[in-house]
Order: C-alpha cells, then sequence, then structure tokens
DNA sequence: GGTAACAAACAGACTGGTCGGTATAAATAA
DNA sequence: TTATTTATACCGACCAGTCTGTTTGTTACC
C-alpha cells in the first residue's frame, strides 16, 4: 500500500462518534464529520462506501470494545475470588471504577443513540446491537445461575431479567448524566446494582438496628392490604 | 374563534411524537409528520412557528402528563397505606402495573430521545427536560426520606442517586424494550426496584435457607480480599 | 365581512453521494 | 541509480434531491 489510510480511517469514526453522541445520526452529516476531523469528502467516502456503512463500522467497534471490556473485568474478578457471588460483586465494583473514570464529554453509548432513531438502521447494524445486548444479558446471567446454585435469592427474582438490569442501569445512568451534566451518575448506579445483588444473595446480611421499627411494623398491620401483585 | 384547531394540533402533536420515536428528531421532517397527521404544511406552521417550536410543545406536554401520572399514583399510594415504605412500594408497584399495560408500539420516551440529540435543541426545551428529572428525583427522594428516618437501610446508601435509581431503570427500560422488541420489559426492571427497596428498607426478610452456605463461606474466607471500594 | 384554519406552490439552504483529478509511495524496469 | 508504472489515499467542485420555512390564496364559521 502507498499510503496508511488507518489513521484517517480512525479520525472519521471518532469524530462521526462524537457528532452523533450529540446531535444524532442524522444530524450528523457528512459535511461536520470531516469538518471535525480534519478531512474531505472525498477521503470520507473513499473510507466507507455510504453514510450506513460509517454507522455500522461505529457500532461494530463499539461491540466488539464492550465485548473485550466485559471479558477483561470477569477474568480481573474471577482471579480475585473463586466464589461466584464474589467474583459478580467484583466485576460490579471494577466497573463502577471504571466508570468513574470517566470526565467531561458527558458520556453516552451508541446503542441508545441507533436505537432511539432505529427507522434509520439497516437490520445488519441493529443486529449488532441486539447481539451485544444479548451476549451481555448471558454472559452475567450464566455468573447469576453459578450464584443461585451457592446462594438462594431472599426474593424470589428472574435471571434473565436480573442480568439485564445491570445494561438497564448503564443505559439509563447515560441518559441521567447527559440530563444532570453529571459524569458521576454513571458509577454511582453501578454501586447501587452492587448493592442489590449482595442484598439478594450475601448469606449474612447485618440486621438493622431499627429504633422505630415496633412503630412501623404496628403501622404495617393496620395498613390496607397491597394490591394484588 | 371560527374554527377548532385544537384537534388538528393534537394530531400534529400526535404524529410528531410517534415519528420521533422512531426515526428522532432531525429525521422527523415535517412533511413526515404532515403526512401522517393527514394535513398540510400550511396547517402546520399555523400552529407551530418552527419545528422547535413544536420540540418545546411536545416536551411541555410530557411533562406535565408525567408529573400528573407521578401524583396519581402516589396519591393512590398514600390512601393504600399510612406507613411510607409501603407507600414507596405500592406506588412502585402501581408503576409496575401501568407498564405492563404497555403494548406493541415499543415504549420510548422522549426525553431520553430529545438528550441523544440534545445539541439541536435550546435551552428552554433542554431546560424541561432537567425540570422533569429533578422534579421526579425530589418527589420520590422526599418519600425515601420518610424512609429512612422510619427504617434504617441494611446498606448504606444514598437517598438522592436511590431516587435516581427508578429513574434511571424507567429511562434504560424503555431502550431494553426497543432493542428486545419486548415490552415487558419495562414492567419487569420496575419489579427489580421494589425488591431493591424492599430489601434495604423492609424490616423482617425471609433469611434464606442455604444448603451449600458453609462450603460457600468456607470459600469466602480463602478468598482474596476485595479491591478496595 | 372578518377572522381563524387550512391548502398549495415556492424559495433558499443543506443533504448524501459522485466524479475527475492529484499526491504519495512502493514495485518494476532500464 | 534512475525512470516508469501502478495502486492507494485523498481532494474539492458538483449534482439531484430534501430540508425548513414563506407566501399567497381559499375555505369555513361567527
Amino acid at each position: 500500500m502507498a499510503r496508511d489510510g488507518t489513521a484517517t480511517r480512525k479520525a472519521i469514526m471518532d469524530a462521526a462518534q462524537a457528532v452523533i453522541l450529540e446531535t444524532g445520526f442524522s444530524a450528523a452529516s457528512v459535511d461536520s464529520v470531516i469538518a471535525r476531523a480534519g478531512i474531505t469528502k472525498g477521503a470520507f467516502f473513499y473510507h466507507f462506501k455510504t453514510k450506513a456503512d460509517l454507522a455500522l463500522a461505529l457500532v461494530r467497534r463499539d461491540a466488539d470494545a464492550d465485548a473485550a471490556h466485559l471479558e477483561t473485568n470477569l477474568q480481573r474478578a474471577e482471579s480475585l475470588s473463586r466464589d461466584p457471588l464474589q467474583q459478580l460483586l467484583i466485576c460490579v465494583s471494577l466497573y463502577e471504577e471504571d466508570m468513574a473514570k470517566l470526565a467531561a464529554p458527558y458520556p453516552g453509548c451508541l446503542y441508545a443513540s441507533f436505537i432511539y432513531e432505529s427507522q434509520l438502521f439497516d437490520a445488519a447494524t441493529l443486529g449488532v446491537v441486539r447481539q451485544v445486548f444479548t451476549h451481555w444479558t448471558q454472559r452475567i446471567g450464566g455468573k447469576l445461575e453459578a450464584v443461585m446454585r451457592l446462594y438462594p435469592p431472599r426474593l424470589p427474582v428472574d435471571v434473565k431479567t436480573l442480568a439485564e438490569t445491570s445494561l438497564v442501569l448503564a443505559e439509563g445512568a447515560f441518559i441521567l448524566s447527559k440530563v444532570q451534566r453529571d459524569a458521576g451518575a454513571v458509577a454511582a448506579q453501578w454501586r447501587h446494582y452492587r448493592n442489590y445483588l449482595e442484598l439478594l444473595f450475601a448469606p449474612h446480611l447485618p440486621e438493622p438496628s431499627h429504633p422505630a421499627a415496633d412503630a412501623a411494623v404496628t403501622h404495617d398491620k393496620l395498613d390496607a392490604a397491597l394490591p394484588a401483585q
């Protein structure tokens, strides 16, 4: 090859990702992307056949990165403990740490951005998003099943949706962090997920020393029944 | 007034909301909106000065509806129990029921849609989104504080982020339901929020009868320490 | 008839995408 | 070593179509 185009290609993708997370895919015009990347239209359409082709490349790159990230954190957790519950809690804490590092450009997720413009994308691009989600859910869900074999949950829970909760909290926290312009929101929600798992499965919990508990329990007995759940 | 335009105005807003949730705001062209609403461009720009004006009207309408919805569910919960914890749990369950009713057009949230195109909107429109979020957080947070005065949490939690978790789960669940094309995902995540609150605050929990607990605890002791949390 | 509610044609800016041409570097040939 | 070919990497003007918004005109109701 004559010159190395990989740097240009990466510059285009980085610029595109930034613009897309600010304005969405439609409003991220090719002109705005090339302006940000500091290249020209010719270079853009040399590297990407169409704008849709760029979308597919972007979502694939993120999918690969996220899968690798998950594997890294899971392996680290597995090397730190032999107990499945501890592994899962550690893994969640690792994500909490990773998210705490995120800074100023309030974090966002390409998957969410694309999903809220889903009619604009072809089946292949949306399929990548679905794959990432199912892969994540199955990976966490597998760990959860190992946990449940050792520790019966304090409340009946569905493994699949409980695994999905981690995804859901992450996606929701990205939105919250953008609304509040506070990158710390993501880490805070991971911590709540860790709490939830601990409360569900940890064999020994501190019985809270509740001062007004008796009164509260009395209330409880006085109250009308809960609506059918 | 000569003719009643409120029906047309509502038709425009309904059509716009539907198109926006499918394609995003940029791609929701005025032409596509008026086609869906069955009217013409003249009618559109009679009712809305600009497209941005429509965005503001839409987000305001949703904000009002959501605030009213929250007030309805809170009041129902307060009428069903005198205990703050029960009120909160009931309120969450009411939302779970409401979300279970949602059907085919996989639910979505205008706030999230707008936030992922935030550069396209003026401060007023984004301000409405922020207001909804802070109002929701404060309303739930207030209840949570009442709960915490009666029931010490089993794990140390931050009231603000715990209140935000409800918002975060809702927003994240919308995304998940769109990815999976399963409207039931939203209700499932509300249920987990209820579980979390119950495990955190409920004075009496079933101590799980864990068969392999001893072995697990032994593992626990063998394991390397958790990374600094 | 006066005004609110709409229709339809139009304008100008911007869109994704094309295309002829250029620059650079490696491979080949003299 | 040097000249020539060849393929990759990139440029920027341009096209057809779409975008929001305007303008002018028509309809329906008090």
